[in-house]
DNA sequence: AACGCAACGTTATAACGTAACTTCACCCGA
DNA sequence: TCGGGTGAAGTTACGTTATAACGTTGCGTT
């Protein structure tokens, strides 16, 4: 599948699907707000770091229960709310939109946002980047006269682990 | 727009960015209902003409409001949910996912999901059709091995009408 | 009439998200 | 060392969006 010379690549490493281990791409994280100056907090650790392990897209009440079981406390809404709006800002996660959920971006240091392909079956999701999407979208919004400030594309279908049982 | 004193026709324009008059457009609803063996009902039609009335994506609890004026009476969520289920699966209305809002389709008949260009300043949408952002999903569905079953494309920004107050 | 079916009404509640205010932890300057 | 400022997090309450569950209506068929 790789090496697929035109196609767009997800990542510098040609075999990425955003498959990176949790606690790598949590350290840089840590390394990326450091040299931003932003504060990576323990509970915004926490919340990055249980999006990486769930490893799919993540309602904000589930990361509240799962917060709860470490914490062995109540996590009110508006932690988790805050520590994902700041996530967000720092592009180290996206919510997708057509799930209320939230999930963690393999490559925080890129300013676009991805692409995601999402399955109804099984819930996963896969983030690509493609900068032919970007550049249609650029042309269309010039065409339009529009401004473009955040692009959501969403692709709904299934993932081939699930397409045989989703054909039919 | 095309010569009235027709049946309603399908827009040929590959131009055309959905400005048409809300009653043509409904017309051709019931046009395209009545063909299909449909049940576009005086609930459902009300529903589709309130959204064309609106011109820009309105929010389902809205459409309680603007119904309950209509009907002076209570209007529950399950009666609107209800039958924007049924528009959309009649490809009549879209679904806005990154605002919970819904908006009329400009071209029912065509079997793809379009493009939605949404102006976060005067809330206002514009539906685009570009075959080349359809083609570029489907290659990058391919090379994931993904089956697509839904597009939802929407570039937030600022429409021309705002563009220079927003760009200060 | 009796039935089946689909749309719609009604009530309650689930799921998602935010406002407003308080408390805490930390840094920094007098 | 102290006190005050600041930003993060805690807490309570509420607003917004969506659905479950069940009852009712209307209409066509037999």
């Amino acid at each position: 599948m790789e090496s697929l010379g035109t196609e767009p690549q997800p990542c510098t490493d040609p075999d990425c699907r955003g498959q990176h281990a949790p606690a790598e791409r949590v350290a840089l994280a840590v390394a990326l707000c450091a040299a931003r100056g932003n504060k990576l907090t323990t509970l915004r650790r926490h919340v990055l770091e249980l999006l990486w392990e769930r490893g799919r897209p993540t309602g904000a009440y589930a990361l509240i229960e799962a917060l709860e079981l470490r914490y062995d406390r109540p996590v009110g809404p508006p932690t988790i709310y805050r520590a994902l709006e700041f996530l967000i800002s720092q592009r180290l996660v996206s919510k997708i939109e057509s799930r209320n959920a939230y999930v963690p971006r393999a490559h925080p240091e890129r300013q676009h946002d991805g692409l995601f392909f999402l399955c109804s079956i099984c819930g996963a999701s896969t983030e690509l980047e493609d900068p032919r999407v970007l550049r249609v979208l650029a042309e269309d919004a010039a065409a339009l006269g529009y401004r473009v400030d955040r692009r959501v594309v969403e692709v709904q279908g299934a993932c081939p682990n699930c397409v045989p049982a989703g054909a039919v």
